[in-house]
DNA sequence: TCCTGACTATTCAAAACTGACTATTCAGAA
DNA sequence: TTCTGAATAGTCAGTTTTGAATAGTCAGGA
């Protein structure tokens, strides 16, 4: 439903078409949600569907139409329910990519190092090119602010582990 | 692909059936990967056609038989191919569930207050109960470790805009 | 002995998602 | 003026995921 929330938001400030929306939303929220273009305008069509939003075509000089969308009273009414139950909960994220962690003893010591290794740089630079990003108004911060959290929160993990095996010496178990 | 290298790596270790790899990894792995049951046989199924695992049937005693799982050859060599790429990327966590700070300003100053407040009480709980494991012997604790150091960082950056909220007073933007 | 609720084990139809593709416009290079 | 690459706008076939159902076992109580 996230995902619908924040498309709701959008189309509450004000109308626009689908590929505009996605965007928008890879260009400046890609740290949040990674949304592809054929999912929005399946969500896109569900929310039609439910009277959350209005499709109109918006022919413009020679161009094929658009399909530009308008949010619906009871758009709004859902995006209000939906922020509400969004807000309130803490859903807990899942780290599924960092499984292989679990794992680490199925190699040689030396080689899970080099490996690490190359994902903190990884990391660092990630972590680097987030702080670089300008100042957002209001309440986008928050959300920028949350990526650089948890990119450093990554960061120093990660190096905890690097440290105890620089100690350690071969694999643990 | 990560969820086919917990099940592999899983099934390096002993031979198990569909059932019991998802209540195990569902018990002692929640934090990290969400893996319903029918998503479980589907990889399974899958893994059996790419010839990485094998599956055969335990007849024991009258209950119908169970499939048991066991890996093979190829399936080792998948396993040390996809740990491998595994650790050494970095895939920058979504926080898409977060979205909702972004369209805080929506909601009256005190409203936000509140429902911040309330997440903030499920978050700590979590914390809490994150740090009361009982520590795992070598490399699953990381990922404890790990689990513990996103909620913190989850915690403090979520005090910081409560802070920020209890200053500024009205919704911002 | 029969019933009930919890556990084991799996399947399926339907929903959700995405890689790859189609098609158009436009600015600038050749 | 024609071509080309980039941006715009959207669709579709096929894959992946999941809620809900199915079906058997077992322990304990009535």
């Amino acid at each position: 439903m996230d995902r619908e929330l924040l498309l709701l938001g959008l189309l509450r400030r004000e109308d626009m078409h689908g590929y505009q929306l996605t965007e928008f939303i890879n260009r400046n929220l890609a740290s949040c949600v990674d949304l592809k273009k054929p999912t929005a305008y399946y969500l896109l069509d569900k929310m039609v569907e439910a009277g959350w939003i209005t499709r109109s075509e918006e022919q413009e000089g020679s161009r094929p139409p658009r399909h530009v969308y308008q949010i619906t009273p009871e758009g709004e009414a859902a995006f209000q329910r939906l922020l509400r139950e969004n807000l309130s909960t803490h859903h807990p994220a899942r780290f599924t990519d960092d499984i292989g962690l679990a794992l680490l003893d199925a190699l040689p010591a030396d080689e899970a190092r080099a490996l690490l290794e190359r994902r903190r740089e990884a990391l660092a630079a990630e972590l680097e090119q987030a702080r670089a990003i300008p100042p957002h108004s209001g309440t986008w911060q928050y959300v920028i602010d949350h990526l650089v959290s948890h990119l450093a929160a990554e960061l120093s993990w990660l190096d905890g582990i690097l440290r105890r095996l620089a100690e350690g010496g071969t694999s643990g178990e």
